[in-house]
DNA sequence: TTCGCTGCTTGATCGAAATCAAACAGGATC
DNA sequence: GATCCTGTTTGATTTCGATCAAGCAGCGAA
């Protein structure tokens, strides 16, 4: 938890054009303005533990937080990713009060904290922080919908491929662009091992898709929305 | 769509008990209770498909409700199953305005049905109802979580003998009980080929698991929860 | 009863991805 | 430059579960 500060410039920004603060009105905004705590965390920080009392709320700014579940023998599985305007933790607001999965910086990220009880506190007296909470957790419900269809319906090199249309700019032509983080990262995301990841990566080399270190090149994105 | 009615008494009984209503203020309760309808559907009925624009919050009180994605060559995969007091098709009350996934009656059901647009507008003035359908959608994220985690680290035998513990009514003891829905939906709701689930079945034999039908016979729960 | 339908089981085969293990590449540091 | 460390790739093997294909059990209808 390094070094706890007030929003700067940069931050309010950022903050202020999430998905979550920008759907509010003035008065939940200057109140959860007043509550924020900007911290800076290295990779590998953890957030919280699946299980602990649910104190806080988290916003990401920059950088990438992972959320995940253990089984008994240590084994990890990855749930969500959650980049820059996404809220970490938000399941846990109003439901059981525990954190439902373990959270951990992924790569070196800017977070935004607000104290759960108050934001519960405020939820309840105004109805569009209330909306806005819905919103974000229909919209990280959805996302969930489509993480088990996709692991249940396609395989790994269809996923990636996939992932990388997502990626593209436009759809329609050629595209080059940089992987967003390591691709470990981008494996967990897409429930793989590293090993099976680089594998696809290189059994889409025949379907136009060529990769240097985290740069990918797409020759054609029609040839691979067909498998 | 069967003969739509109005609630009667046990149908009002369940409404008002469910997690969704059970948590709302008197205004917002009479406010959805004057507009409810009721209808009776029978097994594979469709109530929504995927990319529709939503105009219908359901709620389930009696029987049970598929929700699942296609892939293009029409294979299915489920991804929810809601049950008594479930709400389908909430996430897209808030975000998309369309459904995110197919819901399919799949045990004739008894459904309540709210119209969307008038829920939206009530809960964008009123925070208890917008905070009802965040808790909901906290709920479904946490199972959605459980359930990719889950798909993530077990094999099959170990997410069957995973369900069976959560249907033993206390830890512990021998337990014996029916399954509440047919063997297929299981398999579906698991993400397994209703072959698999046999086989998982089968295996679980070993380890003091029978089944005969829709019984189940569970010697020693300890066992199971090891594997 | 017999038929036919549907849901479940069993068997055989195949393919996809995890796992284990080792080699390799790129950066940082000295 | 050499060295270390971490992340990635490649190879060999194995396990798990999907798929295809029969057989089978239960049940309602005729």
């Amino acid at each position: 938890m390094n070094r706890l500060t007030r929003p700067g410039a940069r931050e309010r920004e950022t903050l202020l054009n999430s998905a979550f603060l920008s759907q509010l009105g003035v008065e939940s905004v200057t109140a959860l303005m007043e509550m924020v705590v900007i911290g800076s965390l290295p990779a590998r920080q953890m957030l919280f533990r699946e299980g602990d009392p649910a104190e806080t709320l988290h916003c990401v700014l920059s950088g990438y937080v992972r959320a995940y579940r253990l089984d008994p023998d240590g084994r990890e599985a990855d749930i969500a990713l959650y980049r820059t305007g996404d809220l970490a933790g938000v399941s846990a607001v109003l439901h059981g009060h525990r954190y439902a999965a373990s959270a951990q910086v992924a790569e070196t990220a800017t977070l935004a904290r607000f104290d759960l009880r108050r934001v519960r506190e405020l939820a309840s007296r105004r109805a569009d922080l209330a909306l806005a909470l819905a919103t974000t957790l229909s919209r990280q419900l959805e996302n969930a919908f489509t993480c088990i269809a996709d692991d249940r319906l396609h395989t790994a090199p269809q996923r990636v491929a996939r992932y990388l249309l997502a990626q593209c700019p436009q759809d329609g032509a050629a595209a080059n662009f940089r992987l967003p983080f390591q691709k470990s990262l981008l494996a967990g995301k897409l429930g793989l091992a590293p090993e099976a990841l680089s594998r696809a990566f290189s059994s889409l080399r025949d379907h136009g898709v060529s990769v240097r270190g985290r740069l990918v090149q797409i020759d054609d994105p029609e040839t691979l929305r067909r498998l």
